[in-house]
RNA sequence: GGCCCGGUGGCGGAAUUGGUAGACGCGUCAGACUUAAAAUCUGAUGAUGGCAACAUUGUGUGGGUUCGAGUCCCACCCGGGCCACCA
């Protein structure tokens, strides 16, 4: 009876087998690349994983799921004869091996390194055919002298700059945070509050490329919620800017506010402006001794809120009376103006007219400050009113002078042509600049040097690497841990004269690895980032599966720096990312996130030591499609572990010799060979397997009744498709079939459509869109309509169906069903 | 509030893109083997009724289009994700 086979055994021999073979290695060596191309004619082919961060608890489920997903991919188009580029690497910058260094004093180098032992032995250990000469490591000097590289080829072209400005501020990490990275006010990684904090800071300039990162998603074939995001986060917006005069000050710059609906300005009885805006347009001096006092103490409290309170706040719009007065531009209206802090600083001007009439928050502030609220669109005739007290959409224009009655759009077009003085089309967007600057150890230093007088200067390309010091203190301190280093403050004197001081900040982890899929095509070349003729070659990658979390950062900040380069001659492609798909969660056994604290998460390790890697592997393929969240099922894996032992058992009776050909089987073979072979490209995994599991069924049973199946030569089709998905047990049959070489670099196996094709056909016959019965031809009457119907007519249930009825309409799908349509 | 996914047996999921709903796997039940258990094998398995052939019903809800709808259209309900005082 079926045994299972000896999985640790047979792994570990062909782990050593690989290793020694060198199989799949090598590819990036730029002569072979170039005359590999030349010589074989190959199609290039870039598959990327989106890099790991090594953290200390190793390799998760998760991984193991997009990183065998993406491994299927790279064996199955390399035995399709594609030039395949599978390399590995690691994110290996960031904050939680420099807090683990707080904490214990271990140098993060130290803890890297181990973390990405780790992770290096597991990831060998299920199998992934990454091409280990490529791997990089984004701490490794070899890499960030090329970050910091990228850093001054930016600022060379005026894209790398240093500005004062109102940062974010962690006061638990210390350091200051991007836009992006703080989320509902709190810091991303900690969930600390997140405060405003003024200081210098570096920035990249990818606002330069803002339209350009938006058209540029046409190229791409990405999911569509991706690319939402994407737009969403840029932030378009056309509209127009609306100049208002102060009245109380003739000779006062004029107030200029963005709003999209200038159909609705006739509907304008305030005007609002962020406190920000107000400290800087100069309008204090305009004001009352007495109304200054109250304003500034607005301003103060309003300079406490946190984004937190801010929040809160939009129930409560708060905000002050400047007793200035504003002239609106197209009616000569005079409306006051406030200063109120839910007028966002960071957006369009910082001032907007209130239209409470058909803005919700403009209708707060307005009910709370007793302001008039006046009615000027009207859903258009036949358009559906929602019951909101407030109307936000387009619609129909009214109490607007001589405007009343055009449609909003038509309002829009018009005001922008009749007072082009005061109104004038612009575009805003969301998207800032990157600040790049980061109080923090662990990172690539910037490369940047301050003469005495505090001027900044780039550090020169032979000093670069420009290492990360090691003499540092990793306390938190709120300053940057590379002032307290002696030996980077004594390098920076020594190379650049007495009183020169280093930038003590480092860049944000995102710039490292943003750019990683560059380095891939030549991680060892210490004269450019990468030659270019390997970036032509490869370039650009052809899937990246990348996890739903980094969608909106990593993917706009990798663009961004693919344009530049590109700009600098150095790449010739537009867009870095052909397609993309995104790996789906793998949940706990509970249908919950895995999570330690709630004890469900299942360690790959647990499940290698007792199925082994290819029932870890195939398993995690067939929970589902890739994309989708999905639940561990802790008996299903057993399942997968039973058909590789099937599979075993059947294959080795083969290779016992005496099997003989079943037609039958070897015509399921071939349907089997053609379904897996479409649906690897097209990623349905799950249904790959399904379809390889209905195969073997067919084929034991027909060993079982008669020792009839298929052939040794057959046998080994079966386990050429079944490579990919478990490439140890594959090698191992393959092997005992005799077969010469590695599975994994034989041809793929092709399928004949004349075998596959069944002989009969059975059809289902429907009475009145109802499955009554079925009938069954041979497959070469089935496309004869006439035959088909007469067969239907002559068996047994369907003549009873129809003895009563009269017949209306017969329609016939060749192949697929007969539908009768009758009457009763 | 906006946008994006999704809702199919006890569970994970299939369904040639408008053509037999529930492939494949798990689980459950029954049986074989066993002193027994595990493992393995065989069969059954959406629900309701029936000894059965079979009938009715069934893809979140309500309508619609069609010979025919899980699939298309309209309205709604529920779950998940992302964004959100962006004027």
């Amino acid at each position: 009876m079926a045994q299972n086979y000896n999985v640790t055994k047979i792994e570990e021999k062909w782990l050593d087998s690989w290793e020694k073979q060198q199989l799949f290695q090598g590819v990036t060596q730029a002569d072979v690349v170039k005359a590999d191309a030349v010589k074989t004619g190959k199609d290039p082919l870039y598959l990327l994983f989106a890099f790991a961060y090594p953290s200390g608890s190793g390799l998760h489920v998760g991984h193991v799921e997009s990183k065998t997903a993406l491994d299927i991919l790279a064996r199955y188009y390399r035995m399709n004869n594609r030039d395949v580029f599978f390399p590995v690497g690691w994110d290996a910058f960031g904050l939680p091996a420099e807090n683990y260094a707080i904490k214990t004093g271990v140098p993060p180098a130290e803890t890297t390194r181990a973390a990405i032992d780790t992770f290096r032995r597991q990831i060998k250990r299920i199998g992934i055919s990454y091409d280990w000469k490529a791997e990089l490591a984004t701490s490794h000097p070899g890499y960030y002298r090329w970050t910091q590289w990228l850093f001054l080829e930016l600022h060379r072209q005026g894209l790398a700059y240093q500005g004062e400005g109102v940062v974010n501020w962690c006061p638990s990490c210390q350091t200051v945070l991007a836009n992006e990275q703080v989320v509902d006010g709190a810091c991303e990684r900690c969930g600390s509050e997140v405060t405003q904090k003024s200081m210098k800071q570096w920035y990249f300039k990818i606002t330069e490329y803002k339209d350009e990162l938006i058209s540029g998603l046409d190229e791409v074939d990405w999911p569509t919620a991706t690319k939402e995001q994407q737009l969403n986060w840029i932030g378009r917006r056309v509209g127009a800017q609306v100049q208002f005069s102060v009245e109380s000050a003739p000779d006062a710059e004029r107030l200029a506010c963005f709003t999209t609906r200038v159909d609705t300005i006739f509907g304008v009885t305030f005007l609002a402006m962020s406190p920000e805006k107000w400290q800087s347009s100069g309008l204090m001096e305009q004001v009352s001794a007495q109304k200054r006092d109250e304003i500034e103490k607005y301003l103060k409290a309003a300079g406490k809120k946190t984004e937190e309170q801010r929040k809160i706040g939009e129930k409560d719009k708060t905000g002050i009376d400047t007793g200035l007065t504003a002239i609106n531009p197209v009616n000569g209206q005079v409306v006051p103006i406030y200063v109120a802090d839910y007028i966002l600083a960071g957006y369009g001007t910082g001032v907007v007219m209130g239209v409470p009439g058909h803005d919700e928050r403009d209708h707060s502030f307005a009910r709370k400050h007793q302001l008039p609220i006046i009615e000027v669109i009207t859903p258009a005739a036949g358009a559906k009113k929602n019951d909101k007290s407030v109307f936000t959409e387009h619609g129909v224009l009214q109490n607007s002078g001589n405007y009343t009655g055009l449609s909003s759009e038509e309002a829009i077009g018009q005001l922008l042509s009749d007072f082009n003085a005061d109104i004038e089309k612009t575009t805003t967007y969301k998207l800032r600049d990157w600040l790049i600057s980061r109080q923090r150890y662990w990172g690539a230093p910037i490369p940047i040097v301050y003469d005495p007088d505090g001027n900044p200067h780039p550090v020169k390309d032979e000093h670069l690497p420009w290492l990360l010091p090691t003499d540092v203190d990793f306390k938190p301190t709120g300053e940057s841990p590379l002032r307290s280093s002696q030996e980077f403050i004594q390098r920076t004197e020594k190379l650049y004269g007495k009183g020169w001081r280093p930038e003590f900040d480092t860049m944000d982890t995102f710039v490292d690895s943003s750019w990683y899929f560059l380095r891939y095509l030549d991680a060892r070349n210490e004269q450019v980032f990468a030659q270019p003729e390997l970036l032509k070659y490869w370039l650009p990658v052809d899937f990246y599966m990348i996890g739903p979390e980094h969608i909106v950062l990593h993917l706009l900040y990798s663009r961004f720096f693919a344009k530049f380069l590109r700009d600098q001659g150095y790449l010739e492609i537009n867009e870095p990312f052909s397609k993309m798909r995104h790996q789906g969660m793998i949940l706990g056994p509970d249908g919950k996130k895995m999570s330690k604290s709630k004890g469900n998460v299942i360690n790959p390790d647990d499940v290698i030591e007792k199925f082994g890697a290819d029932t870890l592997r195939v398993y995690e393929m067939f929970m589902g499609p890739i994309e989708s969240d999905k639940p561990w099922d802790v008996s299903a894996v057993a399942g997968v572990y039973r058909f590789l032992n099937r599979i075993y058992d059947l294959v080795v009776q083969v290779a016992e010799g005496k099997a003989v050909t079943n037609p039958a089987v070897k015509r399921k073979l071939h349907q089997t060979i053609r379904k897996v072979s479409s649906d690897i490209p097209a990623l349905k995994f799950n249904t790959a397997i399904a379809a390889m599991m209905e195969c073997l069924n067919d084929w034991e049973t027909s060993m079982r009744a008669d020792k009839t199946g298929i052939t040794r030569e057959e046998a080994r089709y079966f386990t050429q498709i079944l490579a990919p998905f478990a490439p140890f047990l594959a090698e191992e049959l393959h092997e005992l079939l005799g077969g010469k070489h590695s599975v994994h670099t034989t041809e793929w196996p092709t399928w004949d459509d004349s075998i596959a094709a069944e002989q009969s056909v059975e059809i289902p016959v429907q009475i009145n869109g109802k499955v009554r019965g079925k009938i069954k031809l041979p497959a070469e009457q089935a496309s004869d309509q006439a035959v088909v119907i007469q067969a239907a007519r002559a068996d047994e249930r369907i003549a009873a169906w129809l003895a009563e009825a009269k017949i209306i309409k017969e329609i016939y799908v060749p192949r697929k069903i007969l539908n009768i349509v009758v009457k009763i």
